[in-house]
Order: C-alpha cells, then structure tokens, then sequence
DNA sequence: CGGGACGTTGTAAGCGGTTACATCCGGGTG
DNA sequence: CACCCGGATGTAACCGCTTACAACGTCCCG
C-alpha cells in the first residue's frame, strides 16, 4: 500500500502538497498539481481512512443500528426486517451524495448487541439508532459522547433528536375506516412487542379509538414480535376463539401477512369472512392478496431526515434537541373489505 | 472525548498498561486492571477507532458495494433489491460474531459509483462487491491493492476470490420442470439486465434446455432490469404478443411478480392462461398468490462464505485464488401449474 | 535597488492509539 | 548476600495524514 510519503517522493514534493492537490486546494501550481495526479494514478494511491479519520478529527462514516426481529431459528430462513431494510436504502441513498459512508449492525436486543454498538461509537461520527436497541439510560450517556438521533425512538426524549412517525393518526384513520365505513363491532389487535415504542403507540392508538366508539369491542388483544411467524401463530389463536372478531388490525405488515396466509390456509377468506390490516406498507403488503389495507410509512422521508438531523448535529454538537414527526398515510386496500381495484 | 491518556493519567498508570487491560492482556496485576476498568467505565471511554486502524494496521471494517438497480423516479417509492438486503443480513450476521463492522454502500453502475467505491477502499480492510459495479479490469486492480472477494461476479474470475451460485443447474432443473413435467412447448423468457453475469447465465442456461428438447421453442426473449415494473412492461408487451408462450420464466423474482400482477390486472389467470416463474426465492414471493415457482438462492450461504473468504484473505493475502459455486434448488410451487398446496 | 506582498512549497508537530524494548522490583538460589 | 529471573509497568517511536507556520522566490512599487 502506497502512502503519502511514497507519492510525494515520486513527484517531486512534499506531502503537504500532495495532501493539498488531494483535497483540491488552489494554492497549487497546476503543472505541479498535474505532476502529482500522475503518481497518484500511477500508484492508485488511495489515502488511508484511519490516518485521515485521526487527523482532521472526522471519519466520515456515521452508524446505524437496528433491532434485528423474529427468532433465528436455525435451518430456516428467517424473514428478515424488511421495514429495516427499507429505511437502509433511504439512510445510504443521503449519505451518496456525500464523502460519508454507512456503517451497519444489526442484532437482537440484549446486552451483547449493546456492547457490540458501544465498540461501533468508536468508528463512526454520529449514530441512528432505530427503535429501542438500549435502555433510555444508556442511550443518552452514549448521546454525550457521540452525536446520536433516534429513528422511531421514544417520543418524550429530552436529550436527543429523534426523528419517527405519527403512529396515532394513521392508526386511529384506520380505526375510524373500520368502524365507521365498514361497521365492524369486535375489532381484534395483534400487537407488537413491547419493547417498540412504535408498537405500544399504535396499540394505545387503537385502543383509544375503539373506546371512542360505543358498541366496539377491543378483544381480543394479543402479542406477536412483528415477524410473519408470530402473525401466523396469532391467527391459529384466533381460529380457535368464540365470538371471533370480525376484523384483526396488525401492528406491522409482516404479521398481517402472517395471519392472513395462515387463515387463508386454513379456509378462512380474507376479507370474506375476517379482515386483516397492516402498518407499514413494506413491499409485500402490495403483493399479497388480497393487497393489505395499511398505514404508510414515510420510509425514504425517515431516514432522509435522521440522516440529514445526523449530519447537521455532527456539525454543531449545540444544536437545539428536535422531535421530528413525519406524518402517515392510510393505505385503504382490499384486505379491510374494501373492494378490490380492478387493476393496479 | 477521552483518550487514553486521560484515562492513564487518572488511573495512575502508563497507555501501556490502558492498552492492556483493554485488550485483555494477563500481563496486568488484577488490582491495577480494576482500576483501570474502573476509569474506563466513569469516563465511558471507547477507543477511537481510527486511531486505533492506524497503529495496528487493521481497521477492522469490511465494505460490501452493491449495485442498485431500477429507475429512481422521482417521488415514487421505488423498490428496493431485495436481493441485496437479504445478502446484507447474511453477511452482518457472520461479522455479529466478531469485532468487524460492515460498510455499506448502494449506487447505480457507472463513473460516480466506482469513484466512491474507490474512496470506500480506503475505510476498509477488504471489499465485498456484487455483481459487476465496475468493468474487470479495474476490479482486479481494486483487488491488487486490497482483498476483494466478488458475490455472484463473473465466474472466470483468475485474480479474485469468488462465491457465486449455480445459475446453470437451477435454470436447467426449473426449465426441465416447465418442459417435461408440465408439457410446455412455447416459452418465452424475460431476462436481466446484460450486465449482471447472473443474468446472462440464466438466459443462457435456459435457452440451452429448451434448445435440448426438440419440439420447444424459446420466444420471445424479454430484457428488463430487474425491477418489479419492468416486469409489468413485459407482460404488457407478451399481452399484445401472438401466438402468446405458455409460460414465462423470468431472471429473477420481481420481476416475476411484476409480470404475474400486471396479467392478474388484466384478467389473465395465472397459471390458468399463463405461467409464471421466479428466479432468488426472496420473501415476497411466497407471499404472493399464486405463490411464486422459483429457484432458491442460499443467500445466507452466500453471505457467510463471502464474508468468511474475505477474513481469511484478509489474515493471510497469499491465499490461492478460489472460486466457490453455491448450489441453487428449484422450488416448485403454484405459478408454474402445480397444484397449489392446501396450506403453506 | 530594497522591501513588502503574494503565491507556492516545505517542515514538522500533532491526531490517539499500539507495542518493542527498557526498566524496575521482589523473591528464590547457590 | 550478590545475582538472576520473570512478572508488572513505563517510555517512546511509529502508524499515515493534515495543517499551522515558516521559508522561499518573484514581482512590483517607491
């Protein structure tokens, strides 16, 4: 591997030089400027990340670490957070326009994984730390040290930005679609797991419109972990239960589709005799039929906007603390009992 | 920010001995390491990392750059490669278990893309790269200055390690399937974008099974670029097309799925009036109804064994050159004709 | 023709770790 | 009791790059 020193001694300069010509100053001779590029091409000297990172004192790579969801069941292919996936994309699709680059972990919560992103805070300029990877506590010490912003963190934080969505709307449009223009009575809700914010909102959400509606019912309630599994699992609960609801909402896509391909496996048809909503709006939501009736997601705005929050406290560490909340949509579809559109 | 120097001042000991007791040394007297410790955690001092990469020459990051493919229009969601997240997983899960992180980075082919690859190189100990994001040529000389490892690159790589799969057998068993089982004579194909060697084995592997059974004919031949609407182009074109084939087997899944809702929407029964096939087995597609006949790609598989190839060459340069083919299996659902199963 | 101003280039001191090597110290040995 | 040995710790050089500052023309002006 080629250094400065090695470009500098082959053009004929000193290292100052060739640092200057890299980073396009314009107090260079341009013959001398054409001199050192030769070498630089020559050698395919790129300049190592470490010594520049230590240097100016930046690294241009900032982190991003998720909850790895669903049970890793050895020998199956396990679904993977395609919600998580979705906002990957949106988070490098910022940074590429920029010298930054994305450095990523996933894991399941736990202490390891919390060990695993303290070690990371050591590479990275600034962190997006999606949902609750780590206690509040713990999340705040590591916002001292380093820039942190949350992505569908906990609303109420005082001491970092935090960038999520509006759970409570969308949630309650879709409540409101339900009870009100299909006339649903006994509303059933599979959650997510408690430890997602995200999920407890949009429970509370729905828990809350249902009151609102006398004559509704809200039961039963039942707890997956967002993966298509435990989507599936709730629906064999569901089968089983006397009165049935009329309508199950879902606190993420995946368990909808769980459930809706475990009914619909099991001769129940969706929306016919039960009805299934999502939230998110993944990819799948589309493709499954009936198209699931959900809420949207914001993903590219999401991960826009952390990234950029990110970028701009890395900048200034003084910045006021922000909570951002981007808005939802409600995705009316098919498997709600809304008829189905004759092409998409 | 502390350093060590902070932390051996207030421990009373030299950076050495920091140095030690932060990477396990024995040399260290257990009093004097509590100490330490002790300090460490009261300042919740972590490493910098690029100090760190610079003084052992290791950074302990590896890159994986992917090519991302598809239009990005404007203000629609575009679909993301969900190939791609699937090989992130799989590879972040190998890193889980060590102190490496991964570095992220999407882009479309061409000029930008390379540079920032390029640039990339200098954060990491080693790259994976997908598919061709750059011309041979340059790849080597990219592998001549760091270890590369490529993922479903070129097969008859001679400089690079390589770990792909076995487009050949998978097409020939899925086309064998399409031929023998079910009686198809007409069968159209719609094929990947030229620049992926995936693509054009597929293609190829399919025209030589159909070419294998006299009686059959191949047409049309498609190009799209796999994305799910250039999949829906395609149907549109083979709905205008007569005589229509009886099947159409596509390089990969979204497009498949692209090609099934786009005739769904048209009225066109799948696989009633036309069949449909997939190739990578992603999620969505067992997702979708009829759920998708396909090839499955060991995308864990093939995380695991990239990333682990690109270790070993990072421990050891000299390694022989090796090229690893993954073998695919056929999955035979319902989109191809089959009977579909009565529950999943 | 001396001297400032400016444009170009070089020198060298960090940045925050790691680690080879030196040092120190206590205890066992002949 | 001098000596040696080995365990614990400290010292300081070095990793490759950036950048403040110094140095060096050269040109222009008085």
């Amino acid at each position: 591997m080629s250094t400065v020193y090695e470009v500098a001694d082959r053009a004929g300069v000193s290292t100052a030089t060739v640092s200057r010509v890299i980073h396009g100053s314009n107090l260079v001779r341009p013959d001398t400027r054409e001199r050192v590029l030769a070498v630089i091409e020559e050698l395919g000297y790129v300049p190592d990340g470490s010594a520049q990172g230590l240097s100016r004192r930046r690294k241009d790579i900032i982190g991003l670490a998720a909850l790895e969801r669903g049970t890793t069941e050895v020998g199956i292919e396990k679904t993977s957070p395609l919600f998580m996936d979705e906002l990957v994309h949106a988070v490098e699709s910022v940074l590429r326009g920029t010298e930054c680059s994305l450095l990523l972990t996933f894991g399941p919560a736990g202490e390891p994984f919390q060990r695993r992103i303290r070690s990371l805070s050591g590479k990275v300029d600034g962190l997006l730390v999606a949902e609750e990877v780590m206690p509040p506590g713990q999340l705040r010490s590591l916002a001292r040290r380093i820039p942190v912003v949350a992505i569908a963190g906990r609303r109420d934080e005082t001491e970092l930005d935090v960038v999520a969505v509006d759970n409570t709307a969308g949630m309650r449009a879709l409540a409101a679609h339900l009870i009100e223009d299909h006339g649903y009575r006994r509303l059933g809700f599979l959650a997510g797991p408690a430890d997602s914010p995200d999920a407890r909102e949009r429970l509370e959400a729905f828990r809350q419109a249902v009151a609102g509606h006398p004559g509704c019912v809200l039961a039963p309630v039942l707890e997956g972990d967002f993966s298509e599994a435990s989507g599936a699992a709730a629906a064999r609960t569901l089968l089983a239960l006397r009165p049935a609801p009329e309508v199950v909402a879902c606190a993420n896509d995946q368990m909808a589709i769980g459930v809706l391909l475990q009914f619909q496996g099991s001769g129940v048809a969706i929306p016919g005799d039960m009805a299934v909503t999502g939230f998110d709006d993944i990819y799948a939501s589309r493709v499954v039929a009936p198209q699931l009736t959900t809420v949207g997601q914001p993903f590219r705005e999401l991960g826009h906007r952390a990234a950029q929050r990110l970028r701009a406290r890395i900048e200034d560490r003084e910045l006021p603390q922000h909570t951002e909340i981007l808005p939802t949509r409600c995705a009316i579809r098919a498997s709600c009992g809304c008829p189905a559109p004759g092409s998409r």
